[in-house]
RNA sequence: CGGGGCGUAGCGCAGUCUGGCUAGCGCGCCUGGUUUGGGACCAGGAGGUCGAGAGUUCGAAUCUCUCCGCCCCGACCA
C-alpha cells in the first residue's frame, strides 16, 4: 500500500495534488465543455452549507434575495466605461435564438438576434437598470438585495473551482443615500466574509482595500479577504466593492432626497463564489485527501458498523442507531450534529479510506469488541489516518460537540501558524526581490506573504510583475506603522501584503 | 492566444522511435469461494472504434497532415 492516499503529494507536485484531492473526494469533475465543471453531490453539499450560513448572515443584516436574468443586452454593459473595459473580453455572447435541422443532419443556429445578449459575467448593469426604475425617493433607500446565481467568464486557463468558465456565487447589490452608508455596507459585508472564512472554514484571512490596479472594473474601492494556500500563494476568497456613484451616474439611479433635490445613489456590490471550495481544499487538505472543518462539513461524524455474522450485524446496527439518535440530540455551534451511519456493503478498509479522502472530521467505529467493552473507536481527520482512540460509548455523544470544536479550532490554528511561518516583513526592494526570485513556492520559507510599504504607483507593478507578485491588499487589522515605499520612496501609511496569487 | 508536455478499459500506465499474431499490465468493477478490527486472498468474468478526422500502406495505437481536449509555464481573472 502507498504511504498516502493521494499521489503525488503536496511536496511532489502541488497543482496535480490539488486535482487529485478534488477527484478523490468526489467533489467535481471536468465537463465536456471546456472550462466548465460538474459539481458532484459531495462538492455541492459543501456549497449548500456555505450558502446556508451566508444566507442567514445576509438576512440577519437586512438583505433580501431576488433573481435577475442570465441574459444582459450588450448595450447595458456599455454603460460604464471601466466596467466595459474590464469584462468585455471574457464575455460569452448569445447571437441566435433558434436551431434548424440542416440537410446533413446537423443543427445550425438560425434566428439571429436583433441585439446580441451577454451571458452575465456579473450583474451590476442589469440590476442597476432595475434599481433606476425602482428607486425614486430617499424613502426607497437603502435597497439591499442579494442573488444566488451562476455567472460566466470565458477564462483562458480553467482550474476546477478556482477558475472556471461558469461558476456559482452570490452577488449582493445595494443602493444607499449617502457615501458613508454605502462604505459602511461594504465593510459590513467584508466583515461577514472574514468571519465566515475564519469561523466556519477555519481559514485565516487578511482583509483590506486593494490597490487601484486590482480594483473591480468601475469600483471606487475594492476590499478583499486574502487567504494563504499551502503552497504559499494567496487566494482572493471574497470581495466587497464600494462603487461610489459611478454606476448610478452611468445608469441613472437617482432619488429625491429629504430636501426634494435630485441625487445619485451610492452603490455597493459584493460576492463569494464556489472558489471558496477550492480555497477550503488548499487550506486544510493533506496527502490523504480532503480535510473538512467540522462547521462546514456536510457530514461531521460517520458511524462505521463493523460486523461479521448476522447476529453481530443486528447488534452493532442497533447500537449504531442508538448512538446516532443520541448524537442528533446534541448541538454543536448552534446546529444539530450532522451524523451518518455508513451501512454500505463493502470492505471496511475501502470504506474507511473513502471517508478519509472525503474529509469527514470524525469516524466512529462500532464493532462487537467495542460493544463488549462499552466503548467506541474514534478517529479524527486532523490526525494520522491509523490513529484511533477508544472512548466510553456512554459519554461519547455528550463529548462529541467538544471534540468537533477542538478539531475546528486546531485546523484554524494550524493554518494560522502556517501563514505566520510564511509571512515576512521586508523593508527594501532587494529583500522583496530575493524573497520571490526563486520559484520555490512549495519550499518552506519561500514565497508566502510579504509585508512591505508600497505606494499605489505603477512603479511598484514594474518591479513586481517580473516576480509574478501582486499587491494583494492593505491589511486593515495589522499595525499602522507608517513608512516609505520600498520602491518609490513615497510616504505610505502602512504596509501591504504582497504575494503570488491564484 | 504564445511556449512545453500529454491523450491506449473507470483510474494509473506499457506498447509508438524500428508499421505485422486475437492490443497488454496493475488497480478498480462483476460472480463464486476463502476471509474479516481494516485500503485481503484464490478462481472465473465483463469492459477498449488506442482523443477525432483525413492520408500513406497489402496492413496503422505505431508514419504524415489537420482538428479537439487535458496539464504545466506566460498574458488575463473570483
Amino acid at each position: 500500500m502507498p504511504e498516502h492516499a493521494i499521489s503525488p503529494t503536496r511536496r511532489e507536485d502541488y497543482p496535480e495534488w490539488y486535482q487529485q484531492v478534488v477527484r478523490a473526494a468526489d467533489l467535481a469533475e471536468q465537463s465536456p465543455v471546456r472550462g466548465c465543471m460538474v459539481i458532484k453531490p459531495h462538492g455541492y453539499a459543501i456549497w449548500e452549507r456555505m450558502q446556508g450560513i451566508l444566507d442567514r448572515a445576509f438576512k440577519a443584516t437586512g438583505h433580501q434575495n431576488a433573481y435577475f436574468p442570465l441574459f444582459i443586452p450588450v448595450s447595458y454593459l456599455e454603460q460604464e466605461a471601466k466596467h466595459v473595459e474590464g469584462f468585455a473580453k471574457e464575455c460569452a455572447v448569445v447571437t441566435h435564438h433558434r436551431l434548424e435541422l440542416a440537410p446533413d443532419g446537423r443543427l445550425v443556429p438560425a434566428g439571429k438576434l436583433e441585439e446580441p445578449l451577454v451571458v452575465r459575467p456579473t450583474s451590476e448593469t442589469i440590476i442597476g437598470a432595475m434599481y433606476a426604475k425602482w428607486i425614486q425617493s430617499w424613502r426607497d433607500l437603502p435597497v439591499l438585495i442579494n442573488q444566488w446565481a451562476n455567472v460566466v467568464r470565458w477564462e483562458m486557463r480553467p482550474r476546477l473551482f478556482l477558475r472556471t468558465a461558469e461558476f456559482l456565487w452570490q452577488e449582493g447589490h445595494t443602493a444607499h443615500a449617502t457615501a458613508a452608508e454605502a462604505v459602511e455596507e461594504t465593510l459590513r459585508i467584508l466583515d461577514i466574509y472574514a468571519a465566515f472564512a475564519e469561523e466556519h472554514l477555519a481559514m485565516p484571512v487578511v482583509k483590506g482595500p486593494k490597490p487601484s490596479a486590482e480594483r473591480f472594473p468601475g469600483a471606487v474601492d475594492t476590499y478583499s479577504i486574502e487567504a494563504m494556500m499551502q503552497d504559499g500563494r494567496a487566494l482572493q476568497a471574497g470581495t466587497s466593492h464600494f462603487l461610489g456613484q459611478n454606476f448610478a451616474r452611468a445608469q441613472g439611479i437617482k432619488f429625491a432626497d429629504t430636501t426634494g433635490a435630485e441625487a445619485f445613489c451610492w452603490t455597493t456590490s459584493w460576492g463569494v463564489s464556489t472558489r471558496l471550495i477550492g480555497a477550503l481544499v488548499m487550506t486544510h487538505s493533506d496527502d490523504d485527501g480532503l480535510v473538512l472543518p467540522p462547521r462546514i462539513a456536510p457530514t461531521q461524524i460517520v458511524i462505521l458498523p463493523i460486523h461479521r455474522t448476522p447476529e453481530e450485524r443486528a447488534q452493532v446496527l442497533a447500537a449504531s442507531r442508538q448512538l446516532e439518535a443520541r448524537l442528533h440530540a446534541e448541538r454543536s455551534a448552534d446546529e444539530q450534529l450532522r451524523v451518518r451511519i455508513d451501512t454500505r456493503d463493502m470492505r471496511g478498509g475501502d470504506k474507511v479510506w473513502q471517508h478519509v479522502k472525503q474529509g469527514v472530521p470524525l469516524r466512529v467505529e462500532i464493532g462487537p469488541r467495542d460493544l463488549a467493552a462499552g466503548v467506541v473507536s474514534v478517529c479524527r481527520r486532523d490526525r494520522p489516518p491509523k490513529e484511533r482512540v477508544s472512548l466510553p460509548l456512554d459519554g461519547f455523544a455528550a463529548q462529541a460537540p467538544a471534540l468537533l470544536a477542538e478539531i475546528q479550532q486546531g485546523l484554524f490554528e494550524r493554518a494560522a501558524a502556517f501563514r505566520a511561518a510564511r509571512t515576512v516583513t521586508v523593508d527594501s526592494q532587494a529583500d522583496l526581490v530575493a524573497r520571490f526570485r526563486e520559484d520555490g513556492a512549495a519550499e518552506a520559507g519561500q514565497g508566502g506573504f510579504v509585508r512591505a510599504h508600497v505606494a499605489d504607483d505603477p512603479a511598484v507593478a514594474a518591479v513586481c510583475d517580473p516576480l509574478k507578485v501582486t499587491v494583494r491588499c492593505i491589511p486593515m487589522d495589522g499595525d499602522d506603522e507608517p513608512g516609505r515605499c520600498i520602491i518609490t520612496g513615497q510616504p505610505v501609511a502602512r504596509r501591504s501584503i504582497l504575494a503570488r496569487a491564484y
